[in-house]
DNA sequence: AGCAACTCCGACCGCATTGGTCTTGCTTAC
DNA sequence: GTAAGCAAGACCAATGCGGTCGGAGTTGCT
């Protein structure tokens, strides 16, 4: 259930990996996938898109790669998740035709649509900076988090 | 991102469907798929499936058909996701060896692992009689949903 | 009991999406 | 000028989802 695309995936590894070496300068999309053993040419692919989103910024050319754009505190999981995998939510029923096979006919669009937006919520009070350092169960992490209530 | 399956969605569209209709006996797939507009054959693998999983009972030949195993109080979101869909979780690192490719160098497992479990919790508290009359922003909402604390 | 209708059940198949690769071209530093 | 690196597109293989088919079992009626 609910699965995260490895593309995903790996593009919140490269976020982190960036956010570490932030003080180092720009980094190649080669260096970041060698050091974790991830196919060179689909990260390639990865960083190119959250690039296009505006998340991360290249420079190409000797010396080149791709940085952060902003601050790794200030990009949420979801943003990144979002760029990648594209606006896909919860509904499955956003078909070819753009909307639902059973438009009236479906009773648990609206609930599952909150549920969604929960998640949303969820993954939107994560940021790069908070994988870097796992906050273990301090004070502090319910608050980094926030508090999500799920109302139906 | 995070997509539900349509078989997810059709399953509980019919757990509602079976809640609403549990006094008047067993309902068969038949009847249950023509009343939505969905591929009977389909809905009914899918019913067999939650059968299976002990969610629904099934009563064959005449006027037989499906009937909620529980009470519609005592059945989650989690459960039926969970039974339709398999144990597949937001770790997309399950492949077909079972464990992930990079199996020591991916960082970012911990810190998603933890996320995967809160939205655990979130369909946790969503059961089936909470879809059939969608609670408004009560305050008895956040008391039934529950609240999840987001702690990485 | 025998029959017929009805419903569940398991196996099967086409297709969309995903993960991954290759090729080509453009930009920049040295 | 040349090598390092990004950018962009087409392209391919496989997993798994959505959907379909025929069969086995059960119930109610005569
Ligand atoms: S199937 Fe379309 S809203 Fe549920
Ligand atoms: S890719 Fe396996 S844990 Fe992230």
């Amino acid at each position: 259930m609910l699965r995260l695309t490895k593309k995903a995936d790996y593009g919140l590894i490269a976020l982190k990996y960036l956010a570490e070496q932030s003080t180092n300068g720009a980094q190649s999309a080669k260096d970041i996938a060698e050091a974790y053993h991830i196919p060179p040419q689909l990260l390639a692919k990865i960083l190119q898109t959250l690039a296009k989103s505006g998340l991360l910024v290249s420079h190409a050319g000797t010396n080149g790669g791709y940085a952060l754009a902003r601050s790794a505190h200030d990009i949420s999981a979801f943003e990144v998740i979002r760029a990648i995998d594209g606006p896909l939510f919860i509904t499955s029923c956003i078909t070819i035709h753009g909307t639902c096979d059973l438009h009236g006919t479906c009773t648990i669009k609206e609930p599952l649509r909150k549920v969604n937006d929960s998640i949303k919520e969820l993954l939107s009070g994560i940021r790069v900076s908070d994988l870097i350092e796992p906050i273990e169960d301090s004070p502090a992490a319910a608050l980094a988090g926030g508090l999500v209530s799920i109302a139906l």
